[in-house]
Order: structure tokens, then sequence, then C-alpha cells
DNA sequence: CTTCATGTAACTTTATATGTTACATAATGG
DNA sequence: CCATTATGTAACATATAAAGTTACATGAAG
């Protein structure tokens, strides 16, 4: 998987959910996405905390979804990956002496703030039904979308 | 220096600079960013291609500021540094053959580009004469600021 | 022609996301 | 019971990119 690309990656998962009953074993979901099934276990382990998803051992257990999806946005999602740093660049030094560097900082901090907060509020309008519809209209005809047949 | 820091690692250098005549010497400029002289060539090398610096060898050499710094934004500073990726975020794939995939990249392309229009506006409105005029508020009584004296 | 500075390629280090292995835990079916 | 199948998780390995370092070439000043 590419670099931070978490976000992408659990997205992905969760609409293939979505899109047939469940359960998924996490083999079946990282060869979907081409990854390791520990990667997926790891990045599930979040969204099961704030209960937007339910895992079962044993025989005929795996991963099922456990919230309405029109109550959770990408934002909640991105909240529940732990809400990793947004941004690419940040500052030298976050509590620095020297003048200059408050002074850079300060003119750096209020625009990354505001891309910051922007990003999250768009984020926070999207929700996983509205992805899931947009997900039926591309699907057009066709009526099933199998995980297992699933390529890149 | 810090991973990702590298504007404001050169906003710092510059905004040196325009507190004192020049030159400056590379090895002055690292030892104040606590960092290696090489490193400071490498990331004023764009600047001096932008024609925002010039540097000279021999003795007597060193860095100087060579633009009007009411016309060179922190956006021109970024582009300088050769434009590098904002977010810390991006998808799995970019042309993904997978419909779930692209409902998903649709998504988060548009948040993603927002908030990345919306931050090199921001930059584009801060000049590099704003931000030494705000650093001269902040130097307030001190009559000089020696970057020999740099502390971080 | 020695000294001091930048220019730059090549290499090393470090940080972090991602991938993998190994093993513990729990649920199910025989 | 107990073999099978699944998750849970720690520990380790790999990959990538930023940052730092070394080495040496180039050129200007005294």
């Amino acid at each position: 998987m590419k670099r931070n690309s978490r976000l992408s990656g659990v997205l992905h998962v969760l609409l293939h959910m979505a899109q047939q009953p469940g359960p998924f074993t996490s083999e079946t979901l990282a060869k979907a996405m081409d990854t390791n099934p520990v990667v997926i276990r790891r990045v599930m382990a979040g969204l099961r905390e704030l209960g937007y998803v339910r895992s079962e051992k044993g025989h005929g257990g795996g991963w099922r979804l456990a919230c309405d999806l029109s109550k959770v946005t990408l934002r909640d999602v991105y909240a529940a990956l732990g809400s990793p740093s947004l941004l690419a660049m940040g500052n030298r030094t976050e509590s620095p002496g020297c003048l200059v560097e408050q002074a850079v900082n300060a003119a750096l901090d209020q625009a990354f703030h505001d891309a910051e907060a922007l990003l999250l509020s768009r984020l926070g309008e999207v929700t996983l039904a509205m992805l899931s519809e947009d997900l039926r209209k591309r699907l057009g005809s066709r009526r099933i979308h199998d995980i297992s047949a699933h390529r890149a």
C-alpha cells in the first residue's frame, strides 16, 4: 500500500463491506486491498473502538459493519484512525526562543490551521451513506460487486 | 532539523538576512539553524534560481537577498522549494480500475484539493516584507538582532 | 598560489509508514 | 474435548523519503 493512505484504504474496505452482507475475514479484505491481514486488523481496531464495525473470532467470524452509514462521516473515520497529521509540512520548532522563528511560525500556523480546518470540515460533510450511494451510481447496470473479484 | 520543515527553515533564514546587511556564509546560517552548510546551499539553490537571493564565492562571499521583499510571498518561496506536496495523506492508487476506489478517490480528492487551494492562497497573501515587519514589532526595544547570537 | 567560499554528487543516518512473523486468545463444529 | 478457524497484538523487518555528512571540484579575493 502506498504511503499515508490509511484513510483511503479504510474507506475502500468500508465501502466494499457496504455492498455485500458480511462477515468478511481480514484475509479476504487484505487480498482485495493487496495488503496483509494484520494491517487490516490494525486499521480496523480504531473503527471497532468507536463502534463503527464489529469483529468476531472463530468459524464464521470476521468483520461486519455496525453503524448507521448515514451517521458516520469521513471525518469520523479519520478520527477513528487516530487523527494523524493532515499536512506534510510543519514548523522547525514548536516553542522557539528565537523571535525570528516565532514570527515565521505565527504566519505559517495561521495558514496551516485554516487549511486543516477546511479539510476537516469537508470530510465532515460526507457520510459513508453518500459514498455508498455514489458507488451504486458508478456500478450502474452491474448487479453485484463481489469483493472476491477485486482488481486494483 | 525536523522533518518536512524546509519552508519554515528557509523563511527563518531569509528573515534573519533581512535584519542585517549581508553577506552570510552557509556556515553562519547553518549554525543559526542548527544544521549543515550543505543543507543550506541545497535549499537556497531554488531561491537563487528565481532570483530571490544571490551567492558569491571566495573571500567576502556568501548569500545576499536580491529581491524586493514586498513582492515575494510565502507561496513564491514554497514554489522555489519545488512545490513539495502539502498534504500528508493521499489516495491509495491514482488511477484505480476498482469502482469502489474511484468513489473513494472522488470524495477525498475534492476535499484535498480545496484544502490545498486554501493553503496556497493564504501563503500567497503574506509577503516577506510583512513577515519582516512583524518581526521588528516582536523585537521591540532590542536594537539589533545579531544572527551570531542565535539560540533556538 | 593559498585561502575561503559556493556547487554538487554520492553516501549515511534517521524517522515513519507499511509489511511480516509468531504466538496468544476465543469461538465453532465435529 | 480438540482440531479448525478466526481475531489480537507484540515484535521484528522492509521501504521510502527527508535530513545530514563527506569529498572534491570550481571560482574569487588577497
